[in-house]
DNA sequence: TCCTCTTAGTAGATCGATCTAATTATAAGC
DNA sequence: GCTTATAATTAGATCGATCTACTAAGAGGA
């Protein structure tokens, strides 16, 4: 009958129902040591009977604080991301922090305009894959407004930031030494966005690959694209058009590899067989992939896990000189997984 | 050498700056119209020059109000999840929410604790697709704090909440038929978590469609299983290991097809050769698997678009009789999507 | 007994925007 | 010119927890 103004039970309610005062509740609530049992025991009753609902909103209003934490990707239709953020969340969430959410696919403008609402929400750090080309003046940002931020997967140069990722490079060398083992003497390296470390640094070990197998180098089997399956499938039909296919290809990641797969399918070819195939990332599609998707396995998860505790690590930090703070880089050995897309090969080397 | 206190520039400031008072400055970050586009620029320009941001937290304490949706998903290893995922925050950041992502790994205990802070978050709105057994009671709490829910793809019974899904009823029965119009008289459901609605639609589906095809049902057919890959394989392998291999099998969605596939494949068999394979929910790995996945498209896509605007509508909706409110039930329509996994039985039927 | 030290608890100000209700400028009608 | 209606702006209270600084009550030591 009476639910006319339907007002929020709050701490100022619990307080009088308790018989104690309103800061006492909030530090029941905070979990203080200096309350004893007793009078723990009596405000917690009275939230249970009153069916309190904590006010975090006014809570970090006040406090100038939050639990909550900003994730930026890119594009969670990559399956790496998928797994990593999987990690990351989990990893968040065991630490106390809530998550919020932002999606770039890749747009530089989208990607300031979600930093600038976590800005607005109080985020009390913030962990991202940037986007190709992101202006290191936002990071500077960041750091002014005090606000550490955590970079996974690539890095922005200028910019200051903790980074987690892996040895691109040598995850890259590795795997073009492997196909110049199998015997093969064109391989290409397909799809990545130019511009971003993790392109520079794959192409980098794949340029000092090739050189210490002394294959030459050929422009033509160098070919960008977009991180994705569709975008796999059309550097084939290209390739195949051309008359341009390599003997074997390493490609940006496994996604991309798999597009490959389908384009060479789409043409009566067979990944493996007529083109040997190394992907990157180790997402779980490649181990059931057919062929079986050899690739240069990263530990997406873990990825997650390091950024989520190295972010718990800088906001628990007193940050007493923000200025002074040495930024991490913390590097996972990448590892080469061998499955038949490299190790089948049929054609003429 | 002053970076002393370091306060933050409040609303207060521009005011001053610009000469008008806290309310109008207020009035103008909100957009109001009756401002003059004159005092407007002077606002905004003092906002610019002091580099004022916004402080939502602030806003949205005293307004009692926010722009945060939560969403919570069961695991965002599932390729579907991921897919609607995207779209669904796509959708919500074009409409100006900001979301706040929660996953359960299917624990209810998870759930609960995620939904609770959620609320201490104040978010307007929560979109999830909830674990099975979820206790209606929850609902029934949202609804007291008049906080609108969708649920996507589960429905909990008991639960006077909006819905969005398809017909899986449907859906399962037209690939039953699909199957049985092949010659086939042993197909297998497997796979799904029973006591879920999506699992009982299937189910009644199934039976629905082999009595229509004058098929007898055999127990031994009907394997729930966790919905993932692990799962379809281990499934196999168990079906092959008590010789009770059906010629073709409906999986619960797409991955557990996937898994299958692997699980064939680790004892020497092919998928769609030995046995024909129809998934559900066509993630784009079916189109690209090998053999082609056959699968009901159920639209994911789709689901987080109309998530999205549903639950937008909710929120913007003045409800003035929460009571008296109808419930959505929106239904997309599945649609069968032939592929090789259920066309090239070469086995004996 | 007196003083100090620690522990448990409290009063009152405060965070920064928004709300309510009122005020002042501007236009419109006669 | 004067009233009335409307548009533009504003003062001051307010949301609910946390913070700062303070008090009261015991404990322990000399």
């Amino acid at each position: 009958m009476g639910d006319k103004k339907e007002k929020r039970v709050t701490l100022q309610d619990v307080a009088k129902d308790a018989g104690v005062s309103r800061a006492t509740a909030s530090l029941v609530v905070r979990g203080s040591t200096s309350i004893t049992e007793q009078t723990k025991q009596k405000v917690l009753a009275s939230m249970n009977k009153l069916g309190y609902v904590y006010d975090r909103v006014a809570a970090s209003f006040r406090s100038r604080r939050s639990s909550t934490v900003g994730i930026i990707i890119t594009d969670i239709g990559n399956p790496f991301f998928s797994e990593l953020l999987a990690n990351l969340q989990d990893r968040l969430d065991e630490l106390g922090y809530t998550t919020l959410l932002g999606m770039t696919f890749e747009s530089e403008s989208k990607q300031e305009r979600i930093l600038e609402t976590m800005l607005e929400h109080h985020v009390c750090g913030i962990i991202m894959a940037p986007v190709a080309g992101t202006n290191p003046t936002v990071f500077a940002r960041l750091k002014q407004l005090n606000v550490p931020c955590v970079l996974i997967g690539r890095e922005i140069s200028g910019a200051r930031v903790d980074y987690i990722g892996t040895d691109f490079q040598w995850g890259t060398k590795m795997a073009v030494r492997h196909l110049a083992d199998q015997g093969h003497k064109h391989i290409a390296l397909l799809g990545g966005t130019p511009h971003t470390s993790a392109y520079n640094e794959r192409l980098a070990g794949y340029l000092e690959g090739l050189e210490e197998s002394r294959i030459p180098t050929d422009q033509h089997h160098i070919i960008p694209g977009p991180p994705t399956r569709e975008s796999g499938a059309v550097i084939i039909n290209q390739l195949i058009r051309q008359d341009k296919l390599p003997t074997a290809a390493l490609c940006h990641n496994d996604i991309v590899a798999l597009g490959v797969i389908v384009g060479l399918r789409e043409n009566r070819l067979v990944a493996g067989k007529d083109m040997a195939l190394v992907g990157f990332d180790d997402i779980k599609e490649a181990a059931t992939a057919n062929p079986g998707l050899t690739t240069v396995a990263v530990g997406s998860g873990q990825w997650g896990i390091e950024a989520a505790n190295l972010l718990h690590q800088r906001i628990s930090a007193e940050t007493p000189a923000p200025a002074a703070q040495e930024t991490a880089r913390i590097i996972l050995p990448p590892k080469l997984v061998i499955r038949e897309s490299s190790t089948h090969f049929m054609g003429v080397h």
